[in-house]
Order: structure tokens, then C-alpha cells, then sequence
DNA sequence: ACCGGAGCCTGTTAGC
DNA sequence: TGCTAACAGGCTCCGG
């Protein structure tokens, strides 16, 4: 479900409601959620420390705790965070859940139960295999022609590698690839200089546009209000199959590339 | 390095 | 309508 521009959506949404908050208790009915870190070892190691600060780093949201102490989440497919009352009716899917000092709380909710929770000492040590964060300064157009030029590989399943550049999934690699005008089948070291500052572009305004639109509501993802993203309507390629490119009218195509359905428009990618 | 496939899960949709 | 297979915004492990 959530890429870069759902979690920062996701991010956003819970810093109002969450920071300077106690946690006053840990409940978990899931216990594959939790790595690393046995519940009662969690519960002793959250109990009585507040939020302080909530960030993110690629898909991951980074709580920090009053003692250094970090608090990461991995929505995966279709893990769903939200602040509620401690009142409000149980649903089946929620595995984890943080009660708080006002009489709310925070609930992790995944159907698909692929979500990860887990509390380090060092963020750095824990996130540290991440590639760099698309639109952060440091990521310019010589950042990425440099990791390009070392690698073979087709560009839609290099753009996938959180290693290679952070925090971009199915959707925004198709969109990125299609503003780019490149072919998600290219290889990596053949593209020109041209196409690589083309890509650098695409990709990150298609991330914006992602998290001005707070996300793209196209299968499962909502935001914590429960409300729907908008990016679903500014999709040009992604599950946009049979229909015809708003460029030029020609049939939008799939198919699979790295075990991942691939969309792009065959008159306009090269 | 890189590729494909399986696995983790449940729910929805497409096809017969 | 009912059954089955395919598919889903992610990622990891394993063998080749």
C-alpha cells in the first residue's frame, strides 16, 4: 500500500496528535508484528516515555521516545495507523495498539499482517541500509547518474531497491518512468545523460505530487482520518491498462517485470 | 550482480 | 451464482 508519499502523509497526520504524548500502555494480538523484541520486553521499554518527535525515513516511521529510544513502523502493504478514542468499538484487524495519557490511542491496523514494529536504541544501525532519500538535497542529478552508471539492471525493478534510492514503490516508478519518457525495460548504464537528469526530474515530482495530493486511494490506502488520498486522480500509467495515454491516445501497457505488474505507454517510453 | 520464485497474509476481482 | 485463480502501494530469503 504506502510509498514515500502515503507515509509522509501518514507522518504528518499523527505528529498533531501524538507528540508530547506518555504511552501508558502497549497491547499486542499479533505477536509476528514485533521484531526483535519479545511484548513484555516492549511493554516494559515503552511504558511511561513520550513522543517526542515523529519522522520518516523511506516507507519507515521513525517515533522518537523521551529517552533516545526509537519506535520504527513498516506499513507494508496494508498496515493503517490511526489516533482514536480508548471507546471505540474493536475491529479485527487492529494487532497493535499503544494506549496514551488523554484516553486515546494509537492502532496499527493490517489486514495483510506483512507490517513491522520494532524499537531500537540506534536508528541510524536499523535504517542504515537504505539507499538515499529522493528528495532530500544531497539526491542531485550526479548522485544519481553515478549509482545508474554502476548498474545493469532494468530500471523499474532498480527503482524498487530501497538500497539503490529510498522510499519509491510500484505506483510512483511507473509514473516516474512514464514523465520520463523512459522505457521501464531500459537498462540502467544505457541511459544518457539527457534521460537521467529527465529521470532525476520525474521522480521527484511525481513524490511530490504524491504527498501534495496526500497519497494515492487507489486499493486500500487511507489516511488516518480515514479519508482518501488524491493522487489516484493524477495517475498517468499505473493500473491505467487498455486505456489511452492522455500524451498521445496510444493503449496503456502491462506487464510484468522483477515479479511486478508494469505499466507504461508504448509510444511515448523509450 | 542479477534474476526468478517462494513465502509471508487476507481480501477482492476477473474469468470460466 | 459459484468456484478458482490471479492479483494487491512491500520486502526477504534462497538457489542458480
Amino acid at each position: 500500500m504506502p510509498e514515500l508519499p502515503e507515509v509522509e502523509t501518514v507522518v504528518r497526520a499523527l505528529r498533531r496528535p501524538l507528540i508530547g504524548r506518555t504511552i501508558t500502555e502497549m497491547r499486542n494480538y499479533w505477536p509476528r508484528h514485533l521484531v526483535g523484541v519479545t511484548l513484555s520486553e516492549f511493554q516494559r521499554r515503552v511504558h511511561g516515555r513520550s513522543i517526542t518527535a515523529i519522522n520518516r525515513r523511506a516507507k519507515y516511521l521513525i517515533f522518537s521516545l523521551n529517552d533516545g529510544q526509537s519506535l520504527i513502523i513498516h506499513l507494508k502493504m496494508s498496515g493503517h495507523l490511526a489516533v482514536v478514542d480508548q471507546d471505540t468499538p474493536p475491529d479485527k484487524h487492529v494487532h497493535t495498539i499503544w494506549g496514551l495519557d488523554n484516553g486515546r490511542e494509537l492502532r496499527f491496523r493490517d489486514t495483510r499482517k506483512f507490517g513491522r514494529v520494532q524499537l531500537v536504541e540506534n536508528t541510524m544501525e536499523a535504517l542504515g541500509h537504505l539507499g538515499p532519500e529522493p528528495l532530500e538535497p544531497a539526491f542531485t542529478v550526479e548522485v544519481l547518474l553515478e549509482r545508474l552508471q554502476k548498474r545493469k539492471r532494468a530500471l523499474k525493478p532498480l527503482l524498487l531497491d530501497q538500497t539503490f534510492v529510498a522510499g519509491i514503490g510500484n505506483i510512483y516508478a511507473d509514473e516516474a518512468l512514464f514523465h520520463a519518457g523512459i522505457h521501464p525495460e531500459r537498462r540502467a548504464n544505457t541511459l544518457t545523460p539527457t534521460e537521467i537528469a529527465d529521470l532525476h526530474a520525474a521522480i521527484q515530482k511525481v513524490l511530490q505530487m504524491g504527498i501534495e495530493r496526500e497519497g494515492a486511494s487507489i486499493q486500500t490506502y487511507v489516511k488516518p482520518d480515514g479519508k482518501k488520498g488524491d493522487m489516484q486522480n493524477a495517475v498517468a500509467v499505473f493500473r491505467r491498462t487498455g486505456a489511452p495515454c492522455y500524451n498521445c491516445g496510444s493503449v496503456i501497457q502491462r506487464i510484468k517485470l522483477g515479479g511486478r505488474s508494469t505499466h507504461f505507454c508504448p509510444t511515448c517510453q523509450h
